[in-house]
DNA sequence: AACTTTTTCAACCGCTCCCCA
DNA sequence: GTGGGGAGCGGTTGAAAAAGT
């Protein structure tokens, strides 16, 4: 059993925000500031719980929210980002100025993976399918279980069991060892996304490059590639976990004139080096595991 | 035109992590 | 050290829109 839920249900909306809650929320947030989700609904007078508007702000009040199609640079950004980090949404978002978690998840969700599918890429691992029986595992399979209720209890009550076998026969990628971080420590109403139009993610084009080489293939591509300009991805305060990243793609490439680097890290390349090799290692888990989390030290 | 199926995406849910008393 | 509350994350749902028959 986890916790009970942050706000009891009774007489509170939830579906659609109307147009009338939004101003509610985006004025209060205006004159206090983000934060104290919990009781800010109570002060804004809203009948919401803390977690909607939350959701509601994060998600499509925040000024900074970027509308619109997502590019073909953000779109291949994404594909490079998720074969690196997984479904690690929050992350990736980071990296795109205006783009929210739940709008790259669901992007992703109905856009890319299917995608790449098509083009015979394993989208959980970005490897080549070679078994053609894999592809049909979509959503449309997804959809047919929809209308039908008694599979569709089963399937929440099973939720857990699935995710456990999934985890046990799903291709372990050794991608680093997942960790919570604070996207940025100023607080968000603070951070000002400022892109301006020279700064489009990279020119990078290989997708079926990519899809040849698949995981490796990619990293090699974020190498040769401007994918970590700190410049265009890194804000100005921001401590995450691609931070050194960022760094280092700077030392591969002799450093830049806007940046210091003064990091301890080994080089970008080196990392993959070493990568490569405990992945031609039989059995060497152990060590890969360890060596993932040294990364994120 | 009417109906069915599929797709999209905002919102919800359950869980974990972090912080603080 | 620990327990509880707040915040954040990723997975999932379901209503509405779009596409197909």
């Amino acid at each position: 059993m986890g916790r009970a839920p942050c706000c009891s249900k009774v007489g509170l909306h939830r579906g659609p925000w109307t147009p009338r809650e939004d101003a509610l929320l985006t004025k209060y947030i205006q004159a206090h500031g983000e934060g104290q989700w919990r009781s800010l609904p109570k002060r804004a007078g809203l009948l919401r719980c803390g977690k909607s508007c939350r959701l509601r702000w994060m998600n499509y009040l925040r000024p900074d929210i970027k509308r619109g199609n997502i590019t073909a640079e953000e779109d291949d950004l994404i594909i490079r980002m998720h074969s690196l980090l997984g479904n690690r949404w929050s992350l990736i978002a980071g990296r795109l100025p205006g783009r929210t978690d739940n709008e790259i998840k669901n992007y992703w969700n109905t856009h890319l993976s299917k995608r790449l599918r098509k083009q015979g890429t394993d989208p959980n691992t970005h490897k080549k399918l070679t078994d053609p029986e894999l592809k049909p595992q979509d959503q449309t399979t997804k959809r047919k279980n929809k209308n039908d209720n008694s599979k569709k209890k089963k399937k929440k009550q099973n939720k857990k069991d699935k995710s456990k076998n999934a985890e046990a026969e799903r291709t372990i990628v050794y991608l680093p060892k997942p960790i919570r971080v604070t996207a940025f420590s100023l607080p968000r109403s603070n951070s000002t996304f400022t892109l301006d139009s020279n700064n489009s993610a990279s020119g990078s084009t290989s997708q079926e490059k990519d899809q040849e080489e698949g995981f490796a293939g990619n990293c090699q591509e974020v190498n040769d590639n401007v994918l970590w300009r700190s410049s265009e991805y890194h804000n100005e305060g921001e401590n995450d976990e691609l931070g050194f990243l960022n760094e280092e793609h700077d030392l591969v490439n002799g450093g830049s004139d806007d940046m210091e680097c003064q990091s301890d890290f080994p080089t970008l390349e080196k990392v993959y080096e070493e990568y490569l090799q405990l992945l031609k290692t039989d059995g060497n888990q152990e060590e890969l595991e360890s060596f993932a989390e040294s990364l994120f030290v």
